[in-house]
DNA sequence: CTGTTAGCGCTTTCAC
DNA sequence: GTGAAAGCGCTAACAG
C-alpha cells in the first residue's frame, strides 16, 4: 500500500503538501496540486484509516445499535440499519453494527474507545437502559424513537401521534364514526415499545377529542382474526379500521374482515398509518401513512453529523410530519359498494 | 479520557508494562499485573481504538458487503448481518456494514484503507462482481455463498445439493414419488442469485438419478397459488412438494394446496428446505431442513479469523452438512388421513 | 521480569 | 505558497 510518503515522493512535494492537496484544507498552486492528485491516483493511493483517525481525532464511523428482541422485526430493522448506513455514507461515515448483547455494551466500548465518532440508537422503548448510556458517555448520540425521559438527549421520529390523528380524520371526512384500531401484539407494548405506544396514545386521546369511542386491539398468533373479532364486539357497526401493527397481521386483515361478513373498503374503510411495510400487494391496497425509514435515517445522520462538527447541538426532539398515500382503500360512506 | 500513559503513572510502571498487563503477550509479576488492572479499572482506562489500529496494525473491523436487490428478502439479509457481527464479536472484531451501491466500492475501500481487516460477502450471485475484486484486493474474504467461479476464493455455505437430496428422499422413504419444487421467483433466478440455483439443480438432478419427473415452478406476485396450480398441471397425482422460496409464497402453499381440493400432509406431503424462515407457525407446521444463517456466519467468520491471523489458508469451499428438522407435514402414503 | 524507545501514517501547527 | 516537524496513543522490538 501506497503511504502518503510515496506521493510525496512521486510528486516532488513534501507530505504536508499531498495532505492539503487531497483536504483541500489550504490552497495550494493549481498546478502543485494538479501534481499531487495525478501522483496519487498513479499510485492508487488510499490514505490509512488509523493513522488518519489517530491523527485527526476522527474515526469517521458512527456506531449504530439495534437490539433483538423476540418480536422483533427483522425486516424493519434491516430498512432502519441500512438506510442509517446509506445517509452516513453521504457525511463520509462507515457505520458498525451493535448488535444484541451487544447493543448496550457495545454503545460504550465504540464511545470508550473512540472507535465511533457518533452513535445512532434505534428500537427504542420507553424506558431504554440507552438512554441514560447515552446521558453518561461523552459521544454525540441521536435516537431514532423517544424514550420516556428524553431530558439532555436528540432524537428524531415519526410524529406517531400526528399519524393517528391523520388516520382517524381520513376516516372521518369519508363519513366513518365507528374506527377501531388494530395495534401491536401485547408483547410489544409490555416492553413498552415507543412507537406502538405512542400511536395508541395518539389515537386514543384524538378518538376522545372528536368523541368517538374507538376501541383497541393487540393481535395474537400473529394474524388479524382475533383482533378484528374483538373490535367488531366492541363495535358491530364498525366502519373504519386504522392499522398500526406488523405486515404479518395487516396481510390478514382483509381476509379476517371478510370472514366477518365485512367488505373492504365499502362496509369497512382500512388505513395503515406507522408502519414500514408497502401494501401496494395486499389484495386490497390500504392508504398509508408510511413511517419513512429513510426519512428517518437520514434526519437523524444530518443531525448527528451536525453534532460531532459543532461539538455540541442543544438536546431536542424532532418530530417529522406525516404524509398520507391514498391507495382507495377509504371510500365514503355513502359510496359503499354493498350499497350499490 | 484516559490513556495508558495515566494508567503507567497510577500503576508506577512503564507504559509496555501497561500494555503487556493488559494484552497479555508477556508474563508479569502477578502483583505488577494486578497492580496495572487495578489502576486501568480505576481509571476506567479504555485503549484509543485507532491508536491501536495504527501501532498493530490491526482495525479488529469485519466489513460485511450485503448488496440490495429489488427482490431482496430483508429479513434474511438481516439475520444473516447479525450473526455475523455476533461470530466477529466472539472474535473480537466489530463488523462494517456496507450496503448496497457502497457494496463493492466500500469493499474497494474498507480493504484499500486498512480499515478492515477481513470482508464476509453475503448474498452472493453466480457470477458476482465481488469475487474478482476478492482476488484483486489484498485483504482476508470469505463469501457466505458460492459465485460461479471459486478460484482462489474461500466460500462457506450450506450444501443446497444436499438439501435437495435430502428433502427427495424423505419423501421418497414416505412413499411419495411425484414430487414438485417450488422454488424461488423468477426474477431472483434471473440474476442468477447463488442458492437457489444450486438448490433447483440439486433437485433436478438428484430426481433424475431416482426416475422421477420432479416438475419445477417459479411462483409470482409473492404468492403460493400459480406456482401450486402449474405443479399439479405437471404432475396431477403430487404427493410430494419441495420448498425452497420465499418465507411469503411458503405460508400460503397449504391454503393453495387446500383450494385444489388437497389436504396436507394427507394428500401432499411437504418439506421446506433450504429457508432461514421457520414453518413453527403455519397452520401446517412443515417438516424443514432449515438454512441456518447462524451456522454458516459463524464458520465463515471463524474462518476469516483464521485467515487474517495466519496470513493465509488455502482456498477451499466448505459445504455445511443439512440437518433436518420434524414438524410432521411429512405422512407415508399408506397412513393418509384422506383415505382413513 | 520490566523499562526505553522507535515507529505506525497521518494532520496540523509553526516557520519560512 | 510550501516545508519541517511535533505529535496522536499505542505496540513491539530491543535492552537490560
Amino acid at each position: 500500500m501506497a503511504t502518503i510518503q510515496d506521493v510525496a515522493r512521486e510528486a516532488g512535494v513534501s507530505i504536508s503538501t499531498v495532505s492539503y492537496a487531497l483536504s483541500g484544507k489550504r490552497s495550494l498552486k493549481a498546478e502543485t496540486r494538479e501534481r499531487v492528485l495525478a501522483a496519487a491516483a498513479a499510485l492508487g493511493y488510499l490514505p490509512h484509516a488509523s493513522a488518519r483517525m489517530l491523527a485527526a481525532n476522527r474515526s469517521h464511523i458512527l456506531a449504530v445499535t439495534a437490539p433483538l428482541h423476540p418480536d422483533t422485526d427483522h425486516s424493519a430493522h434491516m430498512v432502519f440499519a441500512m438506510e442509517v448506513t446509506k445517509a452516513a455514507r453521504l457525511h463520509d461515515y462507515d457505520t458498525l453494527l451493535l448488535v444484541d448483547t451487544d447493543a448496550s455494551e457495545g454503545m460504550r466500548r465504540s464511545a470508550g474507545t473512540a472507535l465511533a465518532d457518533g452513535i445512532v440508537v434505534l428500537d427504542v422503548d420507553a424506558h431504554d437502559e440507552r438512554a441514560q448510556l447515552a446521558r453518561d458517555i461523552a459521544c454525540p448520540t441521536v435516537f431514532i424513537g423517544i424514550p420516556a425521559d428524553t431530558t439532555g438527549l436528540v432524537c428524531v421520529d415519526l410524529d406517531f401521534a400526528a399519524a393517528a390523528r391523520d388516520a382517524i380524520d381520513a376516516l372521518l371526512v369519508a363519513g366513518r364514526r365507528n374506527i377501531g384500531l388494530v395495534s401491536h401484539p401485547l408483547e410489544t407494548m409490555r416492553r413498552e415499545s415507543n412507537f406502538p405506544l405512542r400511536f395508541r396514545e395518539g389515537f386514543v386521546d384524538h378518538a376522545r377529542e372528536v368523541g368517538l369511542e374507538a376501541p383497541v386491539a393487540h393481535p395474537e398468533f400473529h394474524r388479524a382474526h382475533e383482533a378484528v373479532a374483538a373490535l367488531l364486539e366492541a363495535q358491530p357497526d364498525l366502519d373504519g379500521l386504522v392499522l398500526n401493527t406488523t405486515a404479518e397481521v395487516a396481510s390478514s386483515v382483509t381476509a379476517a374482515l371478510v370472514e366477518h361478513g365485512r367488505t373492504v373498503p365499502g362496509d369497512v374503510s382500512v388505513i395503515a398509518a406507522g408502519v414500514t411495510f408497502s401494501t401496494a400487494r395486499f389484495t386490497v391496497p390500504f392508504d398509508t401513512i408510511p413511517l419513512d425509514a429513510s426519512a428517518s435515517c437520514s434526519a437523524a445522520v444530518d443531525l448527528l453529523a451536525r453534532i460531532i462538527d459543532d461539538g455540541f447541538v442543544a438536546p431536542e426532539t424532532t418530530l417529522l410530519p406525516p404524509t398520507y398515500i391514498t391507495r382507495g382503500s377509504v371510500v365514503h360512506a355513502t359510496t359503499r359498494p354493498s350499497e350499490v
